[in-house]
DNA sequence: CTTTTGAGCTTACAACTGTACGCTAATTTA
DNA sequence: TAAATTAGCGTACAGTTGTAAGCTCAAAAG
């Protein structure tokens, strides 16, 4: 069967995009990855990487977009299975917990570029987990009716806390996980009861 | 006036550190600096690096070790401050928005190396922040009386929101840091009391 | 059917990397 | 004073990098 050139030309940069993430372990970052490497892994001659893509920063915006658009759909998912029960903490980080199990690297690398060398990368992750606090201000005023100035600062403490022990969560095996998650939730729950006693006082 | 060599030799390592660390900026990693970078910002020749480190990883395990000395330090000038008035939270987080400010690149070797591709270098900063953790358990429960396993978990969390905070601080200007840090200093009173809410219940 | 386009290739080059080897010269030891 | 040690240097090499130049040949356009 022959493809069209379009076709094929989206097959190939979809090599290179999966190579990248390929590449992508806990010895092995990004910004530490070469152009030829990538090619390399993507099966394609090095000069042939310049057809798809501007320079290797073109590539790593794409990687993080593509990684936050991925987390986006995490997010649905875990709305879902709150509507069918369970609590909203509980079941938040459970689906996060499996993410991090299913998609190790690309978690590795939001981290990684949330606080890397380039401006560019670091203002994408921000914005995309700026995005995470911001659904969760919403469902938090929608659900507790708490004020949209107080869901935001506890949106964004829960967020970061959520993040900061996902990639704790990276370097251990299932089982400390486990124990990590349910420590986790504690402290999420500390927030939201601090957060609802405040409004209480102000 | 002539040096013994033992002299002349610990000048030399503390020139490489030095160089190291100067040339760690928002721009440039420890991952991403070369051996012959760092020689050639210390003003001595490439091989003669090998003189005083096994290789440029020993160099890296000397800076996380050194900057987790200056984070200690930072945590009993706080804890002096305190002594002589003001809010433990406040002061506390006043003393760390002055660490980042003044120590930006030390505050982002470790954040770096936090997420970083050295398990070495992660563990290594993983330790420094346990410590971190640790001394501030340590504190609250001798001043507030909250049983050890809580103190702990309380601890945790925040020193986990510290750090997420202080990562953000980096990109951002004098006056919106001090957003930041009244954000911050709010955050940390939902997991105080939110804490304290959960003994009470529990 | 002929012409144009463009994805992918090969070759090439200058810049950089880590590090092996052996020398120098000065300090330290005996 | 003579011998041993060693910090630092220069040279050298093989391996890697990004990317420029120009070719091929199949698909698309006319």
């Amino acid at each position: 069967m022959t493809q069209s050139r379009q076709q094929q030309k989206l097959k190939t940069r979809r090599a290179i995009i999966d190579a990248a993430f390929g590449l992508l372990d806990e010895q092995h970052s990004f910004s530490s990855m070469s152009l030829r490497e990538v090619a390399r892994a993507a099966g394609i001659a090095p000069t042939s990487f310049y057809r798809h893509f501007k320079d290797i920063d073109e590539l790593g915006l794409t990687l993080v977009d593509e990684a936050g658009l991925t987390l986006r759909q995490l997010m649905r998912q875990a709305r879902v299975r709150i509507a069918s029960g369970g609590g909203v903490i509980s079941t938040s980080i459970d689906t996060f917990m499996e993410f991090i199990s299913a998609n190790s690297n690309i978690f590795r690398l939001l981290l990684r570029e949330h606080t890397g060398t380039s401006n560019a990368f670091r203002a994408a992750v921000f914005r995309e987990i700026q995005h995470f606090t911001e659904e969760l201000t919403d469902y938090t005023v929608a659900t507790t009716g708490l004020n949209k100035k107080l869901a935001n600062l506890q949106a964004e403490a829960m967020v970061k806390l959520v993040f900061s022990t996902g990639a704790e969560a990276l370097d251990l095996d299932t089982t400390q996980r486990e124990q990590l998650a349910v420590r986790l939730k504690i402290q999420l729950r500390f927030i939201t009861n601090g957060s609802l006693e405040y409004a209480k006082n102000n």
